[in-house]
DNA sequence: AAGGTATCGTTAGCTGTGCTAACGATCTCG
DNA sequence: CGAGATCGTTAGCACAGCTAACGATACCTT
């Protein structure tokens, strides 16, 4: 029967990938803590420097997260000037968010430092493995997004 | 220059494996929840009962994480049920983590729902797709061993 | 044998992230 | 105008991560 194994394979990598991505963000925390910021407000303020001035609740969305949980990320990441709130003109309920200069800056060292350990692991691949992971990173992006679609 | 655009590519790759992994487990978490376990607990739990009987330390090591937050891991774990705590009677500072059967039991039915999700999506793809993505699982793991072994 | 040092696990206390419930403010539509 | 929907915030809970400090135990050197 293939479909047994199908679903076995399918199994055992599910738990491989989840293994993998607990281990993976243990060890780039402590980078995060090197740039003074935490994964989820690192995330979260990539979502408003790329996609530009934003409204709290679709950021919540973006990051897959409640309102309320967004309210104080985005509190913490103002406290530190990295981002300002602004009321919208047209409709008064929605709180925008936009990006600082020293937000932009922020997220730009933060990153490189983020992701110095992960990208030096990286960079000691042959050119092979470099395409395999690169394809396996896509393929896993597609999942997510296929995850999120169901729902 | 060659090496420029492989240091591009690698910090282009760590980025979106740290993206994908945030995402990730941010779908599953609510899956754990559903069990009762939180990830720390699960991943926890999984190394007792397949890593056999383990000191806290070694436990804290193999996760990661700092004794003391391993120490309430395991309280809660204990708590309801599905480990136990032990000394060791040649050395007495140790203590020994044992999974109980509730415990075995509580981790297989909450490994498969917790991968039912991330499963059904693996199943959706094609048969190159599911090697790939395997590959790129497997790749991930020994950078992750790589990062831990370098510092 | 004894005393100093090292190791182990725990406790205490802080920060941050996640949730639900409830609320006030605002918009929308009948 | 008024009823209901939507948005963000506040309050309050649980959990996970950390450091610092401590008691208990083991080890090692004298």
């Amino acid at each position: 029967m293939t479909s047994r194994r199908r679903e076995r394979d399918a199994l055992a990598l599910a738990d491989q990938l989840h293994s993998a991505a607990i281990h993976l963000l243990r060890h780039l925390r402590k980078e995060d803590d090197a740039s003074g910021l935490s994964a989820p407000r690192l995330s979260a303020l990539s979502v408003v420097v790329f996609g530009g001035p934003i409204t709290l609740g679709q950021l919540a969305r973006a990051e897959q997260v409640k309102p309320p949980t967004m309210t104080r990320i985005v509190t913490g990441l103002e406290k530190d000037g990295l981002v300002r709130r602004k009321g919208d003109k047209r409709d008064r309920r929605l709180t925008k968010i936009y990006a600082t200069p020293k937000g932009e800056k922020v997220l730009v060292a933060g990153r490189a430092r983020r992701v110095e350990l992960l990208a030096r692991a990286v960079e000691r691949l042959g050119a092979t493995e470099l395409a395999e992971l690169g394809r396996g990173a896509q393929l896993l992006r597609e999942l997510i997004d296929s995850m999120r679609r169901e729902q």
